[in-house]
RNA sequence: GGGCACAUAGCUCAGCGGUAGAGCACCACCUUGACAUGGUGGGGGUCACAGGUUCAAUCCCUGUUGUGCCCA
């Protein structure tokens, strides 16, 4: 075996690690395998993505999970894949063509396809290489893509099966329309903007000589205008009701009608009613009757078609953007006296979150999804607790949303997607069929069909990700394995996205909840919490970070800082604090080889005698029940501190220094064969959170063949013969070199001189430990002798209670007595005012008579040992005086 | 406007009905044979504020203030 590197480099052996690991198909799930599954999936990564520091914390969180698991013995199917993005991947691929001056439009529909499956190959999914790069270990073989054969099959029967159920229908009502993708959008991908606009209040004249004024921010879409509504109690506006009011520059009649949702409190308490371009507007149109033409093309431009006939400024109009259209009419308007006044207003603004361009509602014939039908199954689900969020406070949004569903338009006006399978023949009657052989089929030869232009919005093929991906419709063994799965990892901001929605397809099509806990981490933002973003340049790029400080460091980083319900702050700062712990492991390995420490089979914890090995190992089960602990309640950062309070705190600072000297010694073996176990136990226990330096420690020491840390068995705690005895005198011995130490660094005793170490009024016990510790204590704490104190103390020592022991240190003249008594006095009022506390409390009949009584006890314990130590340092100062 | 979360050391956070903790940063000392990416020691907190419940509140309840996020 040659020797670990003094320089720990990350680089020189990741990548190999990967491609082990992956070859010994330690990746892959084992369908056949009788072993209970544990399945992820991977919420699909946008295919036209790069790995960003929010991949960095998911796929680190669910790594650390399936790696748990796999080495619990569990068969892990960690299924990856990505989504194909349609409106993302559709703009990427016209970016490209517009450099080459051409047009979607002009390509035709199958060319354009073609080029976007040649990007696709040449440049998507860029993403699952850079995954690997972290140590994500999903069993890439199964790597699905949603627009496959297998996934498309799928999603189209799903529609016609819901078509069939009647929960898939064809609707005219207004859309989010975006007018630069020219698409109907999701309400979901519309984000309000706060925007600084105006208020403009536009005199409608009524019949008969009145006026009403309405208040409007959007005075274009006045041409479409179909009523003014005034509400049904308002006063001021009562007798107006049933009249008509000449509608400015187009001259049309509409009617004054009365309808609540015309607040009297805002604005002019009457409002103009544009059913096709606002949705609030929309609904007063359809309880009324009300006449619903648009006065926007799809690119946003006025049209007048709808509108019939006009007098010419409106004439002129035609065709001009909607914002230059304003312009004129509010000029025009204003030229008419008819603009009363125009008030600065800030109001928010829907913008498409994929084009920033304002969005219109815009009325048009779309294929809805009836959410409301599928929610329901969810909504129970969720309320019984078959699927439960972590941290639960989620299921809340989950609810709210849920509970208050609008219907789901799934229909895009794009190319790049799954083509909805409806055919229309010459009469515009719907066929919706698996496929065009199908609608053929029931319309009749030689009817002539044409396929549905539109493409079906990305979530509707997620949405059946949990289960498409595992070979449904068909009923394969995968789907019988895997399905419901157990564990969706993913940020909050997903929720309605994908989550609600693959819960409402699972529980549709296979009749089960598509997995049983929804474990929802934080964001990662900056170090100083604010969110990463291109404009703010404090975007942190994974790579960057796996390359300077290996990808160990990235993952600790990330799984320590994801408390629950806490967005995670990550800077290189952090990072690179962080490889210091990958290292200190790293050392600490290499000390115990060069001291002979290799792992023995034979070696059973039991047997150990020695109390230092005893302790270890029993602290050892410790950090496995609370690593373990950790990991079970989706406690990364418990998991994280577990781990390196047990490698930091208990293995180097305390067993290695311990141990030092007796690997030259008679007790070298056990001290070995414990070092090589304790080993052994933290680096499985850490190899999920960090598998690359673990793995190669258990490639290098021996612990099994290479690459097998990954396949390795999940440390379980054991008997340890002698561990409460073990744990007294170390922690005693731990109390005692810290103390002298302190006192040592306060007095500032010269480091290379040794002292005496008294112990006055020791039990036999503590005699017995200083004795047999000797090495260690005048190691680790400069003692130059230690023993129990014989005849009088000796004068301007300094002083220290340890348990039920002073110590005395024989430091006359080398310390300054001020300092010390200062030191001692301190000390001893510390001590009285714990006392006092606690005499206070027993004194108390009310807590002596309420409090339960194991607290009772502690009190009484605790009231002993204050008093104790505040009578002997009151001793110790008395010495000096 | 509705909802959710958060407020603990300079910073980042853990904790939890009974004794306030870690890491980082800071200060001092130490290059001793794993590690200066290190070691040892130290200072530093009326646990946001005000009430209430309780023998006992940083912790539970109510309110206030401040911050963040989601929805409208």
């Amino acid at each position: 075996m040659t020797t670990l590197d003094k320089n720990f480099e990350p680089a020189s052996f990741e990548a190999r690690l990967y491609v082990g690991w992956e070859a010994s198909g330690a990746f892959a799930a084992q369908p056949k395998s009788h072993a209970v599954p544990y399945t992820i999936m991977i919420p699909p990564p946008n295919v036209t993505g790069s790995l960003h520091v929010g991949h960095a914390l998911t796929m680190t969180l669910q790594d650390i999970l399936v790696r748990f698991r796999r080495m619990q013995g569990r068969d892990v199917l960690w299924q990856p894949g990505t989504d194909h993005a349609g409106i993302a991947t559709q703009m990427v691929v016209e970016r490209l063509l517009d450099k080459e001056g051409v047009s979607r439009k002009q390509l035709g529909r199958e060319t354009f396809l073609s080029r976007v499956w040649q990007w696709k190959a040449e440049s998507g999914g860029a993403i699952t290489r850079q995954l690997r790069r972290l140590g994500a270990s999903p069993d890439w073989a199964r790597e699905r893509f949603t627009m496959d054969n297998g996934l498309s099959v799928a999603v189209r029967e799903v529609f016609v099966r819901l078509f069939q159920e009647g929960l898939i229908y064809q609707d005219k009502r207004l859309v989010n329309w975006d007018t630069q993708l020219q698409t109907a959008i999701s309400d979901l991908e519309v984000e309000g903007r706060e925007t600084k606009g105006s208020m403009w209040y536009i005199r409608y004249p009524v019949e008969g000589g009145e006026e009403i004024i309405v208040a409007t921010t959007r005075p274009e879409t006045m041409l479409a205008d179909t009523a003014v509504a005034v509400h049904p109690e308002n006063e001021r506006y009562k007798h107006l009701i049933g009249l008509h009011v000449i509608l400015p520059l187009t001259g049309r009649k509409i009617p004054i009608i009365s309808d609540e949702y015309a607040n009297p409190e805002k604005g002019t308490g009457a409002v103009k009613i544009t059913p096709a371009h606002d949705f609030n507007d929309f609904e007063v149109g359809k309880r009324h009757g009300l006449a619903m033409p648009s006065m926007l093309d799809r690119q946003g431009r006025i049209t007048l078609a709808e509108l019939g006939a006009v007098p010419d400024f409106v004439r002129c109009l035609e065709g001009q953007d909607r914002f230059a259209a304003r312009k004129l009419i509010v000029a025009e308007l204003e030229a008419r006296e008819l603009l009363a006044e125009v008030r600065p207003h800030s109001h928010v603004v829907p913008y498409g979150d994929r084009s920033g361009t304002v969005i219109e509602p815009f009325l048009t014939t779309q294929w809805y999804c009836n959410a409301y039908v599928l929610a329901q199954p969810a909504i129970k689900a969720v309320e019984e607790g078959r699927t439960q969020f972590v941290p639960k406070q989620w299921e809340n949004t989950f609810f709210a949303w849920m509970r208050d569903i609008q219907p789901w338009c799934i229909s895009r006006q794009l190319w790049w997607g799954h083509r909805i399978p409806a055919w229309y023949d010459e009469d515009g009657k719907v066929y919706v069929a698996r496929t065009e052989q199908e609608a053929q089929a029931r319309a009749g030869a030689g009817v002539t069909l044409t396929q549905d232009e539109d493409v079906l919005d990305t979530w509707f093929s997620s949405a059946l990700w949990p289960f498409s991906t595992l070979g449904w419709p068909e009923q394969t063994p995968e789907l019988t394995k895997y399905y419901p799965t157990d564990t969706l990892v993913t940020g909050f901001d997903i929720i309605f996205f994908w989550v609600a929605r693959m819960m409402m397809m699972g529980l549709h099509f296979m009749g089960d909840v598509p997995f049983r806990t929804i474990y929802i981490h934080g964001l990662v933002r900056d170090e100083k919490g604010q969110k990463m973003s291109k404009s703010k340049g404090n975007v942190l790029d994974p790579l960057t970070l796996i390359n300077k400080f290996g990808a160990d460091a990235l993952r600790y980083s990330v799984a320590s800082a994801a408390g629950q319900g806490r967005d995670v702050k990550l800077g290189e700062k952090i990072v690179e604090t962080n490889r210091a712990f990958i290292t200190k492991i790293w050392n600490a390995a290499r000390f115990l080889e060069m001291n002979g420490v290799k792992p023995n089979i034979a070696f059973k914890s039991q047997d150990a005698k020695l109390p230092l090995c005893r302790w270890i190992l029993s602290r050892a089960n410790a950090a496995i029940d609370a690593a373990t602990a950790g990991l079970d309640a989706y406690r990364p950062n418990d998991y994280a501190s577990s781990c390196y309070r047990f490698a930091w705190g208990d293995v180097c600072d305390w067993f290695i220094e311990l141990a030092k000297p007796g690997f030259a010694g008679e007790d070298a073996q056990e001290l070995r064969d414990t070092a090589a176990y304790v080993l052994g136990v933290l680096l499985r226990l850490m190899h999920p959170l960090i598998p690359y330096v673990t793995e190669e420690l258990w490639d290098h020491f021996g612990y099994g063949k290479v690459y097998s840390l990954i396949s390795a068995a999940w440390p379980e705690p054991v008997a340890v013969s002698g561990a409460e005895q073990a744990e007294a005198e170390l922690s005693w011995l731990v109390a005692l070199i810290s103390e002298i130490r302190s006192i040592r660094s306060e007095m500032n005793v010269p480091p290379l001189l040794k002292s005496a170490v008294y112990l006055q009024d020791a039990t036999p016990e503590t005699l017995a430990w200083a004795e047999q510790n000797f090495e260690a204590i005048s190691r680790l704490a400069r003692a130059s002798e230690i023993g129990p104190l014989t005849g009088p103390a000796p004068k301007n020592a300094a002083q220290a209670v340890v348990g039920e022991a002073t110590i005395v240190l024989p430091l006359e003249g080398l310390i300054d007595l001020e300092v010390e008594k200062k030191r001692l006095a301190t000390a001893l009022s510390k001590a009285r005012a714990e006392l006092a506390k606690v005499q206070a409390k027993l004194a108390n009949m009310d807590f002596t008579s309420r409090a339960p009584e194991a607290i009772l006890e502690e009190h009484r314990e605790r009231e002993v040992s204050f008093a104790n130590e505040a009578t002997r340092l009151a001793a110790a100062l008395a010495r000096l005086a």
